[in-house]
RNA sequence: UGGGGAGUCGUCCAAUGGCAAGACAUACGGUUCUGGUCCGUAUUAUCGGGGUUCGAAUCCCUGCUCCCCAGCCA
């Protein structure tokens, strides 16, 4: 596996170097990636992957791959399905190490019976919005329950009931005794369990009491030994029960370092919103090619080592940040312009005659498979008399700058001829509906003998021998930089997000597979959709390439 | 406004009292049969105000701004 070899240094791998000099964990580094399966992974899951896999692989650890699947009524197989596979995909591996949380519930009454005969807590009889009352405000302490100072006997009688089912959901809670003036509302008597007659999705109706993401996570983390629990900043306030809870217990007691999640530009990463997005319809699954999703990502082409480098790149720092797209479109190009083969595509085609090209002959002309790579060899490209270029490559009044094809110009088709327009012309609306051209024949390769130089190189197919294709160009999902922030941010959705047109191919590209990557020369790099087919070929646009004339044109205007 | 965090180029992110670095982006130039790639050059930053010090992004004081927390979600 492929990665970065300047790894950018940062405080975790501070802390984790630092306990291996002073031996805190016998030079043990076990991380953890605790994925809910309630959604998709997206990117930001893909910096926390990174990291804690990338840090157990740097130090010669392990990471394991927990499913913190403690509430039954959001979660689904097909999403640890989903998480398996894109973990997988993204090139790591957990060994032996898939855990679930719900492999440990029993464990975890046995641990909640524990407290409970400490004296550190009680079942509480009041109701959800009894409790929200006392819990007090931000400025203001709470109250204590009057169902707090229970005996242990009842408590253990009335938890175990709670357990066999003998009362309703949200009659009780069992709650840590801690105190309900604390300044973080956290420590305010804290949930421990609730009842929840819910079948869950590993075990089914054995339980219906679940425990709260406090409780369970330290729990997880302290039976699987990991020695760095590493999780997003707005877990900092939880580290004081995090912590508590293990001391309580007397457990394993791992330690919680706290880093800043990534938002991206343009797009959003809330969980809730992205399924939103997804059961109304506004893409058409997890893995639409617009959606930040790793799937998503995959689907639109990006490589597991693009998003590698990416995280890589980004950092990790207790700062909340936006990254800006253009990162991530780096990586992805960096990636490709080594392996992606060079093929010629056209986008939006335009009909050129070579009158003096003989009629009926076709030759084959060598092309270059990639210049980044020489061993990627070259291949045989048709040509003839009737071809098409992209309509965006002629200009009937060229600006200034523009290098390409006008009314007089010589031009080269890449790998082919120089050409030079003669004539434009016209259906009866005024759209310019093909181009008459003449060839040089002893440009042919694309080199003049006589040194004569052209400015504008374009690329072409050739009009028989052309394939048919679908191709979709897609844009960022959202116009405005953070989406997220609004609560109408479907309002903001970028309704150009998607573009479909119909290409024409050159014929090497007749029988690709999904999956296939290549570059359209001058145009981007593209991957074949996962509906692809023989018959109906479909490409999606995975980046642009970087278009200096895009960026000049825009300061004409 | 109680508690917990965070403020460094446009965007990310380094520096651990000793020359404010790197990447992305941007601009310009070179190379080029992709206006791609590659190469070179340049621009731009320590939240404000005090203090300590020979020396402060870093330490102290003070102010400001931003983020998170009042689920029987994670």
């Amino acid at each position: 596996m492929e990665t970065l070899d300047e790894k950018i240094p940062h405080f975790i791998r501070e802390i984790i170097t630092e306990d291996n000099q002073t031996n805190k964990w016998d030079n043990r580094v076990v991380t953890r990636f605790p994925p809910e399966p309630n959604g998709y992974l997206h990117i930001g899951h893909a910096k926390s992957i990174c990291l804690n896999f990338g840090m157990a692989l740097e130090f010669g650890g392990q990471c394991h791959l927990r499913f913190d699947d403690t509430n039954p009524v959001k979660e689904e197989d097909e999403y640890v399905h989903s998480i398996i596979e894109d973990v997988k995909w993204l090139g790591f591996d957990w060994g032996e190490h898939l855990y679930y949380a719900s492999d440990y519930f029993q464990q975890m009454y046995d641990h909640a019976i524990i407290l409970i005969k400490k004296g550190l807590a009680y079942v509480d009889d009041q109701s959800a919005e009894e409790i929200r009352h006392t819990r007090g405000t931000l400025t203001k302490p709470g109250q204590n329950s009057p169902y707090r100072d229970r005996s242990v006997e009842e408590n253990l009688d009335l938890f175990e009931q709670m357990k066999k089912g003998e009362f309703p959901d949200g009659t009780k809670v069992l709650r840590a005794r801690i105190d309900m003036t604390a300044s973080n509302i956290n420590l305010r008597d804290p949930v421990i369990y609730r009842i929840l007659h819910a079948a869950h999705h590993r075990t089914g109706d054995d339980w219906c009491i679940y425990p709260m993401y406090d409780w369970a996570h330290g729990l997880e983390d302290s039976v699987e030994k990991i020695t760095h629990s590493i999780c997003t900043l707005e877990f900092e306030d939880h580290r004081p029960l995090y912590d508590w809870y293990l001391n309580m217990l007397e457990a394993y007691h791992p330690q919680q370092i706290e880093f800043a999640r990534l938002n991206l530009a343009y797009t959003i990463m809330s969980k809730r919103k992205l399924l939103q997005l997804v059961r109304e319809g506004h893409v058409s699954g997890w893995d639409d090619p617009r959606m930040p999703t790793i799937s998503g990502l995959r689907r639109r082409g990006y490589t597991p080592a693009s998003i590698r480098n990416f995280a890589e790149r980004i950092g990790v720092a207790k700062r909340e940040s936006m990254v800006d797209m253009a990162m991530l479109e780096f990586c992805i190009r960096e990636d490709l312009n080594k392996l992606a083969p060079r093929v010629m595509g056209v986008l939006d085609p335009l009909k050129v005659v070579i009158t003096n090209y003989p009629e009926g002959q076709m030759e084959e002309l060598d092309c270059i498979n990639n210049p980044e790579a020489p061993d990627a060899g070259s291949r045989k490209v048709p040509f003839s008399r009737e071809l098409f270029v992209e309509r965006d490559d002629f200009r009937e009044d060229p600006p200034k700058k523009f290098f390409r094809l006008g009314p007089g110009r010589e031009v080269r088709l890449r790998y082919a001829y120089f050409i030079t327009c003669q004539d434009v012309v016209k259906d009866a609306a005024g759209n310019i509906t093909e181009l008459h051209c003449t060839y040089d024949p002893a440009t042919k390769g694309g080199d003049s003998p006589d040194g004569r130089k052209v400015k504008g190189t374009l690329h072409w197919v050739s009009a028989q021998h052309a394939l048919d294709a679908e191709v979709r160009l897609y844009d960022r999902l959202f116009t405005e930089p953070d989406p997220g922030a609004k609560e109408d941010f479907l309002s903001l959705m970028n309704p150009d997000s998607i573009c479909v047109t119909q290409a024409k191919l050159e014929p090497a590209l007749r029988n690709v597979k999904p999956g296939y990557q290549c570059q359209f020369e001058r145009k981007g790099y593209f991957c074949v959709d996962k509906d692809s087919t023989a018959e109906n070929l479909i490409f999606n646009r995975t980046v642009t390439l970087r278009d200096t004339w895009a960026k000049i044109e825009q300061k004409l205007i």
